[in-house]
DNA sequence: AGCACGCCGACT
DNA sequence: GTCGGCGTGCTC
């Protein structure tokens, strides 16, 4: 008999387990019910190896799905993950696997075991029982000493399933065909009976176009607002640019009649785009388990879905994936695994193309042969902070306000949470204090300069060193600020919108005239209709983050901002001390990617992403010397080799009572895995693809 | 992850 | 003298 290497979605790696009491047939990629610590656990057979000399291994409970859950394939993708992300191949199957129905669980004694092995009282085990109620532990005790006989499987609720035309096999009967027509004209049908009135055929006909899979049961789908395709002459590796409309069509050009995955950064823009495909079906966590179940049960042609969708079981002729420089493609935790290079390696297992679509490139893919459509030119104003006058607003906006106040229309006012700085500036030349290592600026923190990559600290210079005068701390704003300023000055109604404000927007969405002040929690919501001005009183604070990807990131809601509004172009302006920074240029050129190119050259320069792969070590303490000691044996165990930056002082220095400290790897995957085999990962939390140094995302 | 084991500091 | 904090090891 042969050994089941069992995944649980646990951290850890495959577990062996001799199959269940009795079995004898195929078990890989069905999931099975494992002894677990005394419970019962759900897991999935990954390898089944052959017989193996220990003694101890324990009997599997029951193999719960008929045919594989996941093929070789996927548990192919599950293995190849897990070495891309330096993680147990369990903690990937918890961030991918949709969720599992509650189990049935039955028990008895076997039949044949003598009852007088129950302790006084379970008699009732006789007879078959729910296993909830009684002691796991002695179930588990009565199971060990093979006596115990189960029936465990999934509960099965009936989702809502509509009947939908699905594809012919070929000719149909008179009959059959009257079914087909009905349908199609339908849509969908909410039970066969009812096609089988609305046709004017019996219920077996209906019966049996659904056996072949003519018709087949899915979720109800929403009425769509399909779009016209934009068909290409060639499939490139991404597509850029454009207006949201323009991206909705080609999409569309690439997907239809193809069997498809398209992922999404989140619910959202999902939901945007879904309206617009009629064959698509959805697939995220809003959804039910049911109807999660059932895509993997029998995944459809067409599915958009968050990441969850990774691991479906599907044979896709084509992965898209949507906006791929989105940070929502981050998971905050488990693996804290990064899509995008996912869906890379999830297409390049199954053999099949991956298109990027999207308004702005990321610099990970610009290399890719690109489709560039053309954009509208933003309307874009600058306002030179080193010049003008007036903070928070300059003259300039105050202008502009006005205007909007006058003509009765809307303005969105973007401002960065806190208002924090910690940079200084020099007040005449612009001279910011940078980090020799990383070109990134100098963080002001208790009266020291600190990078937050490396860990490079040196003394605040009293005077700016090239031109001699006073270097100052330009603050950022915060939003109560702003509220204030705009409250007291505006006779238009002001609205807030952030994580932890939330005014009323119903009059501004009803499109009555007023002033929004937002943080960027405002690009997932509904939009404003008659948005007229989007401000960003203080705009190099978006660019100032510390890390190597702030500007991308700038550049990136820069461009988002643009497209606000669908039909109108509404005025970008932006108060800044850089109004030549590159970022702002090329928007100027009305170009989505001559400044990546640019940012791309200096990224490969200093080696950071994507020339190289880079992770995050965090180690975190409520004590802050233990948490500073514990970082630095880590780099102490690493001292020599090339690409180790840090340890530093996470930018948030202090998380829910704990002191982050972050080291930073870079290199080749081999070489990173090589590295890491050298430190105990009890005392490091592993980020394997981080696109902000900022502290711990979560536990 | 979640749980048990074991070792040291501050309390009824 | 114990309670309980966390560091350590283990799960088929």
């Amino acid at each position: 008999m042969g050994v089941l290497s069992v995944l649980l979605p646990l951290p850890l790696g495959p577990m062996s387990y001799l199959p269940p009491f009795g079995f004898a047939g195929e078990a890989l990629g069905r999931r099975v019910a494992v002894p677990w610590r005394g419970e019962v656990r759900v897991g999935v057979v990954v390898e089944e190896l052959p017989a193996e000399a220990r003694p101890s291994l324990r009997h599997a409970v029951a193999l719960l799905d008929e045919k594989p859950f996941l093929r070789p394939q996927e548990i192919a993708f599950l293995r190849e993950a897990a070495r891309y992300l330096f993680a147990p191949e369990g903690l990937v199957l918890m961030d991918l696997l949709p969720p599992f129905p509650p189990l049935e669980h039955r028990v008895r004694l076997l039949p044949e075991a003598d009852p007088g092995l129950l302790p006084p009282g379970l008699e009732a085990l006789s007879d078959w029982q729910e296993a909830r109620g009684f002691d796991p532990k002695l179930l588990d005790l009565l199971r060990e000493n093979g006596v115990l006989e189960e029936e465990v499987r999934f509960r099965r609720q009936n989702p809502a399933l509509w009947l939908h035309p699905a594809e012919r096999d070929g000719p149909l009967s008179e009959e059959e065909e009257r079914a087909y027509r009905a349908l199609l004209e339908m849509g969908q049908a909410r039970s066969m009976a009812e096609l089988a009135r609305k046709a004017g055929v019996s219920v077996r006909v209906v019966q049996r176009l659904l056996k072949r899979g003519v018709f087949r049961l899915a979720p109800a789908r929403r009425p769509a607002e399909p779009v016209e395709p934009l068909l290409l002459p060639e499939l490139p590796g991404r597509i850029n640019g454009g207006r949201l409309p323009d991206r909705l069509r080609l999409l569309m050009g690439l997907i239809q009649g193809k069997r498809a995955l398209v992922l999404f950064p989140e619910v959202a823009l999902l939901e945007a785009y879904l309206r617009h495909f009629p064959e698509a079906y959805p697939l995220h966590g809003g959804l039910s388990v049911e109807e999660r179940a059932r895509l993997f049960e029998d995944p459809p042609g067409q599915v958009f879905a968050t990441y969850q969708g990774l691991l479906l079981p599907a044979d896709w002729d084509l992965i898209v994936v949507v906006e791929e420089g989105s940070e929502s493609y981050k998971l905050s935790s488990g693996s804290r695994a990064f899509i995008p290079p996912l869906a890379e390696l999830r297409a390049r297992l199954l053999g099949v193309p991956l298109v990027y679509l999207g308004q702005v490139p990321s610099v990970e893919v610009l290399d890719r042969p690109g489709y560039t459509f053309p954009v509208p030119r933003p309307r874009l104003h600058l306002v030179d902070l080193n010049r003008a006058r007036g903070w928070p607003f300059t003259g300039e906006a105050w202008a502009l306000l006005q205007q909007v106040e006058a003509r009765g229309r809307q303005a969105l006012v973007l401002s960065g949470r806190k208002g924090y700085s910690a940079l200084l500036r020099c007040r005449d030349c612009g001279y910011k204090p940078m980090c020799p290592n990383c070109a990134l600026p100098l963080r002001y923190h208790e009266h020291r300069l600190l990078c937050h990559q490396c860990g490079h600290e040196e003394p605040p210079p009293p005077l700016c060193p090239r031109c001699g005068s006073d270097l100052i701390e330009p603050r950022g704003p915060g939003l109560d600020w702003l509220y204030k300023e705009l409250k007291e000055k505006l006779s238009l109604p002001v609205f807030r919108l952030s994580r932890d404000k939330r005014d009323d927007l119903e009059p501004l969405l009803r499109g009555e005239p007023g002033v929004l002040v937002a943080t960027t929690l405002v690009l997932r919501g509904p939009l404003l209709p008659d948005l007229a001005l989007v401000l960003l009183p203080y705009a190099d604070g978006f660019i100032y983050e510390g890390d190597f990807r702030a500007q991308e990131r700038y550049h990136r809601l820069l461009w988002a901002l643009t497209e606000l509004h669908p039909a109108r172009r509404p005025l970008l302006a932006l108060q800044t001390f850089e109004p030549d920074h590159p970022v702002h240029q090329g928007l100027l050129e009305g170009s989505v990617e001559a400044y990546l190119h640019r940012e791309k050259a200096l990224r490969e320069a200093l080696d950071y992403p994507p020339k190289t792969r880079m992770l995050k070590l965090e180690v975190a303490h409520p004590k802050e010397p233990v948490a500073r000691e514990r970082a630095l044996a880590l780099a102490e165990a690493l001292k020599g080799e090339e690409g180790v930056m840090g340890p530093a002082p996470a930018p948030v220095p202090r998380v829910k009572g704990r002191y982050v400290f972050h080291l930073l790897l870079k290199g080749s995957t081999e070489r990173l895995a090589a590295l890491l085999a050298r430190l105990d990962s009890r005392w490091y939390k592993l980020d394997p693809d981080p696109l902000r140094f900022v502290g711990l995302l979560e536990d």
